[in-house]
DNA sequence: GTCTATAGAGTGATAGAC
DNA sequence: GTCTATCACTCTATAGAC
């Protein structure tokens, strides 16, 4: 892509994040871009073609974090899945912030995001079950319930910015966030699982300061 | 009140929750009242006044779920607890879905939401300490680890609408709602407080029917 | 209390000069 | 490619008759 719509998804992409998609003027971005609106006009015809853009540049970044597999033996594996994680709502924030005004306004974009969310807790289920199996998780307690905490962890990931935001310290934090997702699975660890959440992970989550929640 | 500006505040909660904040034109309320825009205007001069109106209604309904002690020493105290969230949830939906929306537009509202959570995290929080003690739940892994999980229990009740209308199958269920929140203390029991929620709280879940997440 | 009519302030999109 | 100017539309709020 050339330099000026370049310019103009940053500069939109850094608004929406900011302000929300609905509270975000053309006038804001031509400014912001350095561009008049008519300019703008000239790239983007509508509006909605600016959101469609930022949208395959998102499905670029989510289709390959999607498509891990996941059921590597290792804990650590799932800690830096949680790290891209944080990037991407960090990134796209406004992706996480805006969801229902999307599905109003882009309906397109939200099948996608639909898609997406199967995907998503399917994959964290197939984890969660692999190491199930592999002795690190204590067998489930009730028939459901790891099929719960799934779902559960997505709720974490994709709310945690509206979270953030709404409750909050001030500015965000991956280790916050992190230990928050790891909470989850600290009860269900059977002793070996432990040993190696303290060996490995925990050090890690040490490593960024953590304000209060 | 009298009857007008009641049945105008019945139109604006439901069309708010049906379609956002943002979304429903004064022309909207009135139509579903069945009066004019001028009319409407005579009653509440303001959109805003229309807004605050149904914040103060809000607040006598959220103020009592709030100052529940909640140390009771029986479990389904809890469980009725959240059947009151979850009235809640359905009757100020708008409230739980435009979060952001209404902190940019009617800071006063947020500001009194940010006092909320923080004393319904707390609440939640001192339930759990409580029950620690007692015996009901296993003692804490990890220093943080009841304190993140009392967060992570309001975030679920709180994002609870926007994920069903995101994620979902259709109608919110209570069901659903009520065995996601007991998920969460379902590893942390004790073997009593097992025996204690398989008693009473299991079977009242089983009583609604439950379709996938 | 209730109505119709309209002012007034945006906002997205377009036309046409350079 | 970039600009200025303006149209067409939407929405809140107000004026004034009944």
């Amino acid at each position: 892509m050339k330099a000026t719509p370049q310019k103009i998804i940053n500069a939109a992409v850094s608004l929406f994040n900011q302000f929300g998609l609905a509270n975000v003027r053309l006038q804001h971005i031509a400014d912001k871009t350095g561009i008049s609106v008519g300019n703008l006009a000239y790239h983007f015809p509508k509006k909605a073609s600016i959101i469609r853009q930022i949208d395959q540049d998102l499905e670029k970044v989510i289709e390959p974090l999607l498509s891990n597999e996941l059921t590597f033996p290792h804990l650590i594996d799932f800690d830096n899945q949680l790290s891209c994680y944080y990037a991407l709502l960090n990134n796209y924030t406004f992706y996480f912030l805006d969801l229902l005004e999307m599905e109003r306004a882009f309906p397109v974009m939200h099948i996608k995001r639909k898609k997406y969310i199967q995907r998503m807790v399917g994959q964290i289920g197939a984890w969660i079950r692999h190491h199930e199996k592999n002795g690190i998780f204590q067998p489930q307690i009730r028939p459901n319930q790891y099929r719960i905490l799934g779902h559960t962890i997505w709720m974490i990931i994709t709310f945690w910015m509206t979270q953030q935001k709404v409750s909050n310290t001030g500015k965000s934090n991956e280790g916050t966030f992190k230990e928050t997702v790891w909470n989850q699975f600290l009860p269900i660890f059977t002793p070996v699982g432990l040993m190696e959440y303290e060996a490995i992970i925990l050090p890690q989550l040490k490593l960024v300061n953590m304000p209060d929640l």
